[in-house]
DNA sequence: ACATATCCCTAACGATCGCTCTAGAATGTG
DNA sequence: CACATTCTAGAGCGATCGTTAGGGATATGT
């Protein structure tokens, strides 16, 4: 049994909290001392619950993933037919990224845009996410084009960058102010960019 | 006639070098050491030259805007039909925002993604000229659709929305590593977008 | 040549950065 | 109860942040 005095915090709900904090102000510009006072425990707290900040912004981006960001793995693996799956894709994205429960866009997108040259390590990680989703993406076309569901001269690649950029966009227009209904707006015309056949 | 010893560096050049630096990092992630060894100067004459980070930020804003952000305003005036607006601003975007000459993407787009409290200020500065080059782009669409080149049920500001999302985007791929041919994909999908009639 | 004005460099300012040592408080097991 | 263990809180580590005096060097105007 592990003995001595039990943690004052709930790590979950700690690691929520740095989630936010994060999303709001990038990796970079979230110092220690707000993470601290945020999350309401001191600093050696924090670094015995999470390592050091770096290993805590990491954490919390696969927190990210599994919860405020789920959307997206579950709209790639529940949807069959590419279509559907960009449709709920971006339909989805509209509300997820101007929530008022939370901060606006996309944290994957947003929190390493401006890194300092030794903060290129979780750049370089969260690139890596966001090529992963585009790639998945890219899979998805190519096996409708196989299905004959897209005309063979189809660009799996090329279509899978727009919607990826659009995506991108959609998160930064949230963050610029733009609400609901203006990120529908903006799926609706990336829909219509879909290949007629 | 102004007397003095005379300052040992070209101005305009050491700010297009600062424009650069920031293009690359953002505002945050770029330290005054950064940019007194990058611009080869010392800090008492960065200082003197141009005041304090701030200052030289938005002046280097100005900047970028009158050189390499120039296309924007360019096409937006020289341009009367919309839809060729848009057609040139997407073109020259894909081959600016991929240039090797320079940093990736779009420096007002990028430069103030995260940003701490305390430059709020110069965050909304930026977005307040994001929030310009949109309504330029709607009143020209406004202007189409009086003109009857756009079907009177066009929605100027959600079209404004998406090609300014459209632009943001192919700012993020180009920094995560697109090339010109990627963008200008992205570009063409856009395009196809536009409202049929 | 001289006085003057401005420059550049060295050094350092206070504040904050990410991070950790130390001491005391709180819980588990015997 | 004592003891072992692990937590929390305050203070402070060296480094870097943006910024600025101080002082020698270098140019111009007379």
């Amino acid at each position: 049994m592990r003995t001595g005095r039990p943690r004052s915090f709930d790590r979950i709900d700690a690691l929520d909290s740095a989630v936010v904090v994060f999303w709001e102000h990038g990796y970079d510009a979230t110092s220690v001392s707000l993470l601290t006072t945020t999350l309401g425990i001191g600093a050696p707290s924090l670094y015995a619950a999470f390592g050091d900040k770096q290993t805590l912004f990491l954490e919390a981006v696969d927190r990210y993933l599994a919860t405020y960001g789920a959307f997206v793995a579950r709209a790639l693996a529940e949807e069959s037919q590419a279509r559907r799956t960009v449709e709920r894709l971006l339909r989805e994205a509209s509300a997820a990224y101007t929530s008022p429960e939370h901060p606006r866009g996309c944290l994957l997108i947003s929190a390493t845009t401006n890194c300092s040259p030794q903060s290129a390590g979780v750049a370089a990680r969260l690139r890596e996410l966001r090529t992963g989703g585009l790639r998945a993406l890219e899979a998805k076309f190519a096996d409708a084009i196989q299905a004959g569901k897209l005309t063979a001269d189809t660009d799996a690649h090329a279509l899978a960058t727009f919607y990826a950029a659009v995506l991108q966009g959609m998160s930064a227009q949230a963050r610029d102010g733009a609400g609901k209904d203006d990120l529908q707006h903006i799926a609706d015309a990336a829909m219509r960019a879909w290949p007629s056949g």
